[in-house]
DNA sequence: AGGCTAACCAAGCAAGCGCTAGTGTAAATG
DNA sequence: CATTTACACTAGCGCTTGCTTGGTTAGCCT
C-alpha cells in the first residue's frame, strides 16, 4: 500500500471512477468494476487510494475546486456591474455543471456517503463558493436589480441551477449562456450580456 | 413467500424503511437493519414485500401520492386567481416535503436504484405532478405575472424547491407560508396569501 | 551493473449480503 | 369444529464485498 498523491495515473482513475459513480453509484460500484474499467485488477487500485472513500472524496473534490476556480475566473473578467457578475456566475456554475458533470453529480448524490473527515474537508470549499454566490447576490440587491432575503435568493438560485443536471441535454438547443439569461430574466432583472 | 398489499403492518415498514433509506441510503440499508428495527428476523420481511426493491417503490410511490393529492387538494380550495393557485401550489409542495420529507427525499436520492418497471410506474405519478405545475405556471404567465418560458420556469422553481430538503429546518423560523412567499416573490409578483 | 520505485498481479480472507425453504402459531373465518 | 390466513421464526445457501498479502515486472538513475 503505496499511495502516491498526484499522478496522471490517478488522475485517470478519478475521471473514470467519476463516470462509474454517476452510471451506477458509488455504493454499487464495485472496485473490480472500476478496475476493470481501467484494464487493472482490483487489488491495484490501493496502490493508488488508500481506500474506496478516498476515491469519493478525490473525485467530488476535482469537481468542487474546478468549480471554484471557475467561478473567481468569471468574475475577475468582469467590471464591477452587478449584473453582469449575477450573469457571468450563472453561466460559469451552468457551464462548469456541464464540464465536470459527473464529478458535480456525484457531489450531488453521494456527498452523504462521505464520512465525517472528508465531509469536513469538502463542506469548507463548498462554503467558499457559496460565499461568493452570497456576495454577488448581494450587490444585485443593492443595485435593486432583484429583491427578496439574500441567503434564501442564493439557496433558491442555487437550488434552481444545480436541478438541471436533472434535465438539461447537452446536445439540446439551449446553451448555458441562455439558460443563465433565462434564469436571471425570471428574478426580475432583463438579461444582460458581458461586452 | 405470501405478500399482501394493504395493511397496517406494511404501512408501518413503508415508515420505517424511509427514515433508514434516508440515514443510511437504500443501497447500505440491509433488510436485516430494517427487521431489527422492526423487531423482527430478517427473513419475516419478506412476507410484506416480494424483494428489497419493492420496498424502495413503496416508500416513493406513498410520497408521491401523497403529494399530488395535496396539491389537487389545494387547488380545488383557490378560486381562480392565477397568484393564488401559484402560491398554493409552493406552500403544498412545501407543505408535502416537510411532513412526508423521508419518503420524499428517498424519491430525490434514490430514484435511479429502482428498476425499470418501477421507474416507469413511478415516472407517470411524477409526471402527472408536474404537469399540474405547468398548467398553474401557464395560468400566471398569461396573467402577466411573471415571465418566461413555461418549461424552463417550472423547471427552475421545482429544482428551487425541492432543493430546500438540503438545508430547511423544521423547526426553524421559517414556515412553508413565508418560504413561498418569498419564492413567489423573486418572481416578480407580489405575495397575496388566501382570504 | 546495481539499486530504487511506481505499477501491477494472483490469490484469498473475513464479513456481510439478499433471499429461500420449511415450520410454528394464534386469530379470523367457514 | 376444521380450515384458512397473517405473521413470524430458524437456519442457512450462494454469492459478493472491500481490502490484504507477498511477490513480480519494467523503466529510470547513478
Amino acid at each position: 500500500m503505496n499511495v502516491v498523491n498526484d499522478s496522471p495515473r490517478r488522475q485517470e482513475l478519478i475521471r473514470v471512477a467519476a463516470q462509474l459513480f454517476v452510471q451506477e453509484g458509488f455504493d454499487r460500484t464495485t472496485v473490480r468494476m472500476l478496475a476493470q474499467q481501467m484494464g487493472i485488477k482490483s487489488g491495484s487500485l490501493f496502490h493508488h487510494f488508500r481506500d474506496k472513500q478516498e476515491i469519493l472524496c478525490a473525485v467530488i473534490e476535482e469537481g468542487t475546486q474546478n468549480a471554484l476556480a471557475m467561478a473567481r475566473e468569471a468574475l475577475a473578467q468582469c467590471d464591477n456591474d452587478a449584473q453582469m457578475r449575477l450573469h457571468a456566475m450563472a453561466r460559469a456554475h451552468l457551464q462548469t455543471l456541464l464540464t465536470d458533470r459527473n464529478a458535480h453529480v456525484v457531489a450531488l448524490y453521494e456527498w452523504r456517503r462521505l464520512d465525517g473527515d472528508s465531509r469536513d474537508h469538502l463542506g469548507h470549499l463548498r462554503d467558499a463558493y457559496e460565499q461568493i454566490w452570497q456576495e454577488v447576490i448581494g450587490e444585485a440587491l443593492e443595485a435593486g436589480l432583484i429583491r427578496g432575503d439574500k441567503l434564501l435568493l442564493s439557496r433558491f438560485v442555487l437550488g434552481a441551477l444545480n436541478w438541471t443536471v436533472r434535465w438539461y441535454d447537452p446536445d439540446g438547443v439551449q446553451s448555458p449562456e441562455t439558460l443563465a439569461s433565462e434564469l436571471i430574466g425570471m428574478l426580475g432583472a432583463p438579461a444582460k450580456t458581458p461586452a
